[in-house]
RNA sequence: GGAGGGGUUCCAGAGCGGUCAAAUGGGGCGGGCUGUAAACCCGUUGACUUCGGUCUUCGAAAGUUCGAAUCUUUCCCCCUCCA
């Protein structure tokens, strides 16, 4: 069998379901295709949520395919509801673009942007879809749309099973996707969508509506939805998305989330999230026994997809340091604090909270009766702590809370 | 439009005049065990505090009362049934 896209897509496991799986893989064996992901721009960044579809894009990159990325800033404005409960809260238009910006930067890093074949196209979906005459949509596309149908999708059947309520508005955005796919075929010859598996539905409207407008067959295909081996939802915690821009989340930091992975979860996030090809990945579990190595490993792959290699061993490094030593790395979170404020007395309760290390003095209080603050690696004891230049060493201080967060104080 | 049920702290969900910053479970956080894992165990989970307390919270506003998440009125929102 010969190496292709979707061989590979195979391997890894990024195959959900397709809608013509034999015919695309014909096709994009013989050439060079176009598909696209559509990606929210509901915050400043995306999270590992969305990595694996970019790394899908970046496989395609690989055989020398088209990825188009659309960056949805009609589709942002109605919110898609599919997995959700809620109607989320409506972003204004200027947040929205400033998002889009936002976002693209990630895509700059991880996809590769130097050959002119494969370079990302970005596509915001504003462009026509803000440009829509209301009544024009309903003749040419709304009547291609039964409503029978449309119940009978997830995205509505199960908000609708549970009671919740969806808005004419969110009852939409299916048409509106396939709008979206409608309007790539036929200015960009884009043949695929590519989504997360909850997609499914808004992708199969999109190759509907192409073949019914366009008598012309376009292609669907979903990944599967990553979940954890604890049962949660991948990258999205109350307090700590794993965020993709650096800005909100450091190379260390997020070094760090992939050094903390499940046991069970390791072997298949090599091969979803490194470009370690999948038999390799197989032959590494086979030889090394130690899961914290291969832990290791798997940090420093993903990292350098995203951050780049010295970033990667800069992590890797200061997490040697940290863990292993009980030192301190370079790469740690730094506060900068002025000399002259110490020598005034600053209290541990200030500068924890103002700080954001934790969010109030009450918490920076319970964590200290809790054990669980600490500075060079000894235990504060008394909230009433006044921190001095004498607690420096070199101008330099490692402020720990836990085990896993550590911060470097500087007197500048 | 009519009748009923409901909106409680991150979530689910108790409380129905004082002992309520509000039971219980989940989640989060910290500690222990370990391997920066899982499981398990313990603690903690509004803010400020001179650790005596003080302040803000139970959809919104007004009121009754010495005292309200709890009672009354108006308003907003959600759900169910009937039309």
């Amino acid at each position: 069998m010969k190496n292709t896209l979707l061989q590979e897509m195979q391997e890894r496991g990024y195959l959900n379901q397709c809608t013509n799986l034999d015919k695309l893989s014909k096709i994009s064996e013989k050439k060079s295709i176009s598909g696209y992901i559509g990606f929210d721009c509901t915050a400043t960044s995306l999270h590992v949520g969305s990595l694996l579809q970019i790394m899908i894009l970046r496989l395609m990159q690989k055989y020398g395919h088209q990825p188009i990325v659309l960056l949805g800033g009609g589709t942002t404005l109605i919110g898609d509801p599919s997995g959700k409960d809620k109607t989320r809260k409506i972003l204004k238009q200027d947040e929205i673009k400033k998002n889009i910006k936002s976002v693209k930067k990630v895509f700059n890093k991880i996809l590769n942007t130097s050959n002119k074949k494969t370079k990302p196209i970005f596509i915001d979906n504003a462009e026509w879809l803000t440009k829509l005459n209301y009544i024009e949509f309903l003749r040419d596309i709304g009547s291609h749309f039964t409503i029978n149908k449309m119940l009978t999708f997830d995205s509505v059947k199960l908000r609708l099973e549970r009671e919740q309520s969806l808005s004419y508005m969110e009852f939409n955005y299916m048409i509106l996707q396939a709008y979206d796919f409608f309007q790539l075929y036929k200015n960009y010859n884009c043949i695929l969508q590519i989504g997360g598996s909850d997609q499914w539905g808004n992708i199969v409207n999109g190759t509907d509506l192409i073949r019914r407008l366009l008598q012309k067959e376009a292609f669907g295909l979903t990944s599967p939805l990553i979940t954890l081996s604890s049962g949660s939802k991948m990258g999205k915690t109350e307090k700590g998305a794993i965020w993709l821009n650096e800005d909100e989340l450091s190379p260390y930091e997020y070094w760090q989330f992939w050094r903390n992975t499940d046991d069970r979860d390791v072997k298949r996030f090599f091969k979803f999230f490194t470009e370690v090809a999948p038999k390799e990945v197989d032959e590494l579990f086979q030889r090394e026994k130690n899961i914290n190595n291969l832990k290791i490993l798997l940090a420093n792959e993903t990292t350098k997809i995203l951050h780049g290699e010295d970033a990667s061993k800069k992590a890797e490094r200061t997490a040697k340091d940290t863990f292993d030593e009980g030192g301190i790395g370079s790469d740690l979170p730094e506060i900068k604090i002025d000399s002259k404020i110490i020598k005034k007395g600053l209290s541990i309760l200030d500068f924890i909270a103002n700080n954001k290390i934790l969010n109030s003095k009450s918490e920076v209080r319970r964590a200290i009766a809790n054990r669980g603050l600490k500075i060079d690696g000894i235990i504060i004891e008394d909230e009433k702590k006044i921190l001095q230049l004498k607690d420096f060493k070199k101008n330099i201080l490692k402020l720990s809370y836990g085990k896993k967060k550590h911060y470097l104080v500087k007197i500048t």
